[in-house]
DNA sequence: GGTTTGACCCTAA
DNA sequence: ATTAGGGCCAAAC
């Protein structure tokens, strides 16, 4: 398995109403310095994937998605389909993550 | 196999 | 507190 797999095997245990980090999973797949390898496979995902890919938010919350297909307006929306309250300010969407952070236990 | 590319993140100032 | 700069690393060329 590669990779991008492992990736999307974490991001799909991801709780419906909760949110995890780009370096979040990049951590619990023992590779800590690789967050940003994490935004290129969700980006790598085809658009009618079942993968829950809306659910992974930067470090400090905020929706840092970059694809013509998928417009952070999209991701946010997403969200508060699934119960959890996104907070725009400035052009930005930001997650509570004292709230919404997925935690494991 | 060297180079390029960032849905990121940490550090220093 | 806020921001710019640089390191990181797997894939695609």
């Amino acid at each position: 398995m590669n990779f991008y797999q492992a990736v999307y095997q974490v991001v799909s245990k991801i709780p419906k109403g909760k949110v995890a980090t780009y370096g979040q999973v990049a951590t619990i797949l023992s590779s800590a310095r690789s967050a940003q390898v994490v935004g290129w496979a969700l980006r790598a995902l085809p658009e009618d994937s079942n993968i829950p890919w809306q659910r992974v938010v930067g470090r400090q919350g905020r929706i840092t998605i970059i694809h013509p297909r998928a417009p952070k307006e999209l991701q946010a929306k997403l969200l508060t389909r699934e119960g959890i309250k996104v907070e725009k300010k400035e052009n930005n969407f930001f997650i509570d993550l004292n709230i919404y952070l997925w935690r494991i236990k």
